[in-house]
DNA sequence: CAGCAGGGGGCGT
DNA sequence: CGCCCCCTGCTGT
C-alpha cells in the first residue's frame, strides 16, 4: 500500500516507502529522506569557509562559493552575459531574447552579438557590488 | 542574483 | 543497496 502513496512532486509514479513523519512527504530513498529531515531540524552540514554561511545542501554551498571566486560558468550565448546558475541563465535568456530553449533563431535576429561588449564595459566584475540598482535592471532583461 | 527542495543517476560496497 | 553528487525548477530578497 504504501509504495503507491504519493509522493511530494506528484510527477513521478516511483514507490515512495521512506515517509516523513514530520510532514506527509514520502521518498524512494533513505537518503532523500535524510536529506529532506533537515529542512525541518534547520540543521546546515556545509558551511562556507570564505564567509559564515551554512547550507543544507552541498550543491547549494558549491553554488554559493562561486559568488566569492566569480566563477560564471554559464554563458548566454547571444549577449555573453555571465552566471552562477544554469536556470537564471535560461531565464535571462527567455526574456532579453525572448528565446525560449530548442536552439537556432527565435525572434530578434537583429542582434549583431555582442562579443567584446563584456570587456569594454566590465561587466564581469561590477555585478551588484554595493547599490541595489543592477538587480531592479535584471527585470528588464 | 541567491538559496531551497526534490529527482535521478553513477559508483563503491 | 546505500551514499554521494549533479541537475533542475521554483521561490525569495
Amino acid at each position: 500500500m504504501q509504495t503507491h502513496q504519493a509522493g511530494p512532486s506528484l510527477s513521478s509514479q516511483k514507490p515512495r516507502v521512506f515517509k516523513c513523519d514530520t510532514c506527509e512527504k514520502a521518498f524512494a530513498k533513505p537518503s532523500q529522506l535524510e536529506r529532506h529531515s533537515r529542512i525541518h531540524t534547520g540543521e546546515r552540514p556545509f558551511p562556507c569557509t570564505l564567509c559564515e554561511k551554512a547550507f543544507n545542501q552541498k550543491s547549494a554551498l558549491q553554488v554559493h562559493v562561486k559568488k566569492h571566486t566569480g566563477e560564471r560558468p554559464y554563458r548566454c550565448e547571444h549577449c555573453a552575459m555571465g552566471f552562477t546558475q544554469k536556470s537564471n541563465m535560461k531565464l535571462h535568456v527567455k526574456r532579453a531574447h525572448s528565446y525560449a530553449g530548442t536552439l537556432q533563431e527565435a525572434v530578434g535576429q537583429q542582434e549583431p552579438v555582442g562579443e567584446e561588449l563584456s570587456h569594454t564595459l566590465h561587466l564581469e566584475e561590477v555585478v551588484q557590488e554595493t547599490g541595489g540598482e543592477w538587480q531592479a535592471l535584471a527585470n528588464v532583461f
